[in-house]
DNA sequence: CTAGGTGCAAATAATTTGCAGAGGC
DNA sequence: GCCTCTGCAAATTATTTGCACCTAG
């Protein structure tokens, strides 16, 4: 679980009625070393230096191969040429681009991603791919620093940083809220089900703050690396409102129950929409198990609710 | 200022040491006078269509000259070309891409504008120009049916709709809050504050309606066309919920005005970002009026809470 | 008269393609 | 042996440039 492995199955991916080539392997495993986003003739530099005897065409033509085999994005930062990056554990993302180191620099917004999905919605418009360009200028090229440019980790573990991260954000304010909720409660089934809840939180958090030390084990440099994952309704949106909530005078079991619906939805459907992102990765696995934590606590709380509504109505 | 006049003023426009040329004159009248995105060679077609002896370097030239005089702005849809479109009164904007028709549905979104500021900020970068292409298939070509395309209206009477369409939800909701509020308020001269504001906004409400009108009524087809301006926290999200809060129980003349202050905040700052957008324009306008006035609200807001809160320190 | 502006044709730059030979299955 | 892959050189596409001539100020 810990360790990320690095070598697709080359095999899997072939396309269909495609034979076996030692030079595109050769090509495909130079590209697939590489880190950031190659331009053709980048990575026909990167071929020759390796001395080998490779034409030109024969890149161009591996290039697109990987495209259809969904090892390689093509990217396009308006320079009059394209650019490839590999996908291979690599979330799909935004980019920050400098005009003037021409580095780029990568991120996530879950945000973002549902605005756009509104707006197409309200156009009528079926969205398939979205780029987000921002071009601009970065931190070392204004300052003139040269910055710490070359310990840049991997997307795929800052993702599974980033995932941690917001899960144990969420995993405490979700506790919190929880507990809160189990002291206010008046119903005693009701305050047993908070408990219960609670104390699975509590639990589940132990077992993310061990794996998020682990990961950092792995590579310490993670931790000082700028956040890669955006999103404003995560834990503290969510959840730590839904405290809030609670806590004011006035809100009582059924109240406290739909707080506690409305949360766990909003944070089941962000989690549910970041594992869905990746193959397969330490990250998807964070989200979708988180999902499905969450999607449970989901289930509970409704039927909880019901029942609850039904006793009361009752009389 | 109800006439949305369409030229610019080529001499001011004109860089410093730059002479004047029939040939450059006419090429640019020509494309100005499209709407939408023009290849360099889509406008060559329709220069030679008008009959005249130009050559093809001569519109790329001219093209670069418009783009440094601000009149047109150069987008990459990743077609392996540029396109170009006017910016002479057309707000910057994002695009929605149909890959099968190759039409361009343009959108402006606040909020991820602010998202990208947000993300900029953290990783310190200094964002110039942001870039949102969204790809994927229209209604009209996933549906079959030929679509209304013809009644395109311009994206400035777009953007002076929708501009008018929230300032006259934000005041609507914001006559809401000021009534409530007035109605809750204790102290005498709080309550005559908040009845002064609300009066302010029915007669702004007033005079935006009559604007709406007569903008539909230059041009009808404008109310049929979908939403150009998209905006979550405008009217819905922040003084409705303003409203709302004032009506629960418990809510003071204090918490009143607090609540007041941050509704205004929130939709002067809005009003504020979108007001700089254009040259000159109807939305322009509207935008910069809601903004002053916001402004003002906010400040005498800012004022009595102070007041107020002075006077119960003192009793 | 002099600095742009213009047309034409040639140059460039990234990428694609036709074709003949090499190589996997 | 067939069908795909490869190299090479030529083609293609969008855009730029050199140069001789033209024209506005």
């Amino acid at each position: 679980m810990g360790v990320i492995s690095r070598l697709p199955d080359l095999d899997r991916l072939r396309p269909a009625g495609t034979k076996r080539s030692s030079k595109r392997d050769f090509i495909v495993s130079v590209f697939l070393r590489q880190e950031g986003h190659l331009s053709a003739d980048d990575l026909v530099d990167l071929i020759r230096r390796e001395d080998h005897r490779i034409s030109r065409a024969t890149v161009y033509r591996t290039l697109h191969w990987m495209v259809d085999a969904g090892l390689a994005r093509k990217v396009d930062f308006g320079e009059g040429r394209f650019r490839f990056e590999h996908s291979y554990r690599h979330p799909r993302h935004f980019h920050l681009i400098c005009k003037t180191c021409n580095h780029s620099f990568e991120f996530l917004s879950s945000d973002i991603e549902s605005i756009i999905e509104e707006v197409a919605l309200a156009r009528a418009f079926t969205a398939v791919q979205s780029v987000v360009h921002v071009y601009g200028e970065c931190d070392a090229c204004r300052t003139g620093r040269t910055a710490s440019e070359s310990v840049t980790a991997t997307s795929e573990r800052l993702f599974a940083r980033d995932a941690l991260r917001m899960a144990i954000a969420t995993e405490r304010s979700g506790l919190d809220f929880y507990t809160r909720a189990a002291r206010i409660a008046q119903d005693p089934r009701g305050r047993q089900m908070f408990e219960a809840l609670a104390g699975e939180e509590q639990e589940h958090l132990t077992t993310l703050e061990a794996r998020y030390r682990e990961l950092l084990a792995e590579d310490p440099s993670l931790e000082a690396q700028p956040t890669f994952l955006f999103f404003k309704g995560a834990a503290n949106g969510l959840f730590a409102a839904g405290a809030e909530e609670v806590q004011r005078e006035g809100v009582d079991d059924l109240e406290a129950l739909r707080i506690g619906i409305r949360c766990e939805r909003g944070s089941h459907r962000f989690f549910k929409r970041y594992g869905a992102r990746f193959e397969d990765s330490e990250g998807k696995q964070i989200f979708l198990e988180f999902a499905e934590e969450e999607r449970q606590h989901l289930a509970l709380l409704i039927r909880e609710y019901r029942a609850l509504r039904e006793r009361r109505r009752a009389s």
